[in-house]
DNA sequence: AAAGACCACAACCGCCACTCC
DNA sequence: AGGAGTGGCGGTTGTGGTCTT
């Protein structure tokens, strides 16, 4: 087809984002929304692609968004469903209000892979890495002597022979059509029902999903409203941020 | 204290899907 | 029908902070 690059890359600034731009962005936003991001850095005076106005907002500024580590279970709805769904980061994002995919992603790569591996568990079937050795354990061609370096380039791949991308266990859910939660995922509905779903689904061991979500749900603690915060910080730019680059106390 | 290694995460890149004309 | 434009996604990279030696 041969499509143009998202903009030209004359008089385009990449790199961090100032708080100044930052400030542009939300107050353009917040004011006129978005009907048109490649419209939006010219209307609120950025040099920036429209691409990249849409990451900054999307994974950064949006309003909704979450800020801090990720809770426990936050973190094992995560895993549970990247066994489900493979590396469809915005799908297991749109699962857990308030966080992005590429939070999501940066997670996994950083540390639920990791701490998976380490409990012996495969990130990429979460299957345990002995149980691979022999052929008949995992659909998958994954096998024990594999790098991690071969592991992440491998990405879900490995486990999804077909193209579409498909883990094996949400290949197998759809085909049989019986999991709610796959059902509710592959519907792009949203998380309301998730509660139910969890208390009605279970893994291939039978254990039961419901259990781990037995109280709130971690998108129900206080702190939704923290964005507030962010961006009156942001409207003070003469004095000093309270808030890194990054926009949250770092490490 | 300094240098190098390692880690975390924001941002970029390239591709794909969808819509419009 | 198919080219062009746009939004969105997933993989990768760059950068700054922290840790280790």
């Amino acid at each position: 087809m041969g499509r143009r690059p998202c903009c030209d890359k004359l008089g385009v600034k990449k790199g961090p984002w100032s708080a100044e731009e930052d400030n542009k962005l939300i107050n353009f936003i917040l004011a006129n929304g978005h009907c048109c991001w490649r419209a939006v850095p010219k209307l609120a005076g950025l040099l920036r692609c429209g691409k990249s106005c849409r990451l900054r907002w999307t994974n950064y500024l949006r309003p909704d968004l979450k800020r801090g580590l990720l809770s426990e279970e936050e973190e094992r709805l995560v895993i549970d469903f990247h066994a489900r769904l493979g590396n469809r980061w915005s799908k297991i994002a749109a699962m857990l209000p308030g966080r992005t995919d590429n939070e999501i992603k940066n997670l996994w790569n950083t540390h639920i892979k990791k701490k998976l591996l380490k409990m012996g568990i495969d990130p990429v079937t979460h299957r345990p890495l002995h149980r691979q050795a022999s052929p008949e354990a995992s659909p998958s061609t994954v096998t024990t002597d594999k790098s991690d370096d071969q592991l992440q380039s491998q990405g879900n791949e490995g486990q999804i022979p077909s193209s579409d991308n498909r883990s094996p266990a949400e290949a197998s859910s759809i085909d049989g059509g019986t999991d709610p939660l796959m059902s509710c995922l592959w519907e792009d509905s949203a998380p309301v029902l998730l509660d139910e779903l969890w208390q009605l689904s279970s893994d291939d061991d039978g254990n039961n999903y419901g259990s781990v979500i037995a109280g709130r749900m971690p998108w129900e603690e206080e702190g939704s409203s923290e964005w507030l915060l962010d961006i009156q910080d942001l409207e003070n730019l003469d004095g000093e941020r309270s808030i890194s680059a990054q926009g949250y106390p770092r490490r």
